[in-house]
DNA sequence: AAACTGACTTCTC
DNA sequence: GGAGAAGCCAGTT
């Protein structure tokens, strides 16, 4: 769990409209190699993606952290993972709506990926 | 503690 | 570019 509440708290950090990598979050969580478990976590815990993610509340201390998945794409911003209901396409349609640059169904790294800070 | 699993990444064919 | 295999980590059983 330690591990996975980085991993929240980092995404929970990606701004509106940016996206960032599993690789990328799984680096600022402290290990490089570990995008797999970043992903691990996200299915294995009970959060609930939400359609419209304003996220104005930001739920610090809450046990069931709203975490922007849909911000987390592959390595190559292509859209891996959600396995919820959508797929992939839920999750294009919400990064698109925030702004989110779209090159087919990849996502512009180029212009929308999260620069963090390091 | 060991084995299995998984929303990953990268290389090779 | 698609398909297959290996390597990596954390969590669950």
């Amino acid at each position: 769990m330690t591990f996975c509440d980085r991993v929240y708290k980092i995404v929970k950090k990606i701004p509106k409209g940016k996206v960032a990598t599993y690789s990328q979050v799984s680096r600022l969580a402290g290990n490089v190699k570990a995008a797999r478990a970043v992903g691990m976590c996200m299915r294995t815990n009970p959060f609930v993606p939400v359609s419209d993610p304003a996220f104005s509340g930001d739920d610090t201390g809450c046990h069931t952290p709203r975490v922007p998945c849909h911000r987390v794409v592959g390595s190559d911003g292509r859209l891996v993972g959600y396995s919820g209901k959508g797929g992939v396409s839920a999750k294009k349609s919400m990064l698109a709506k925030e702004g989110v640059l779209f090159i087919k169904d990849t996502v512009d790294l180029v212009h929308s990926q999260w620069h963090s800070i390091f």
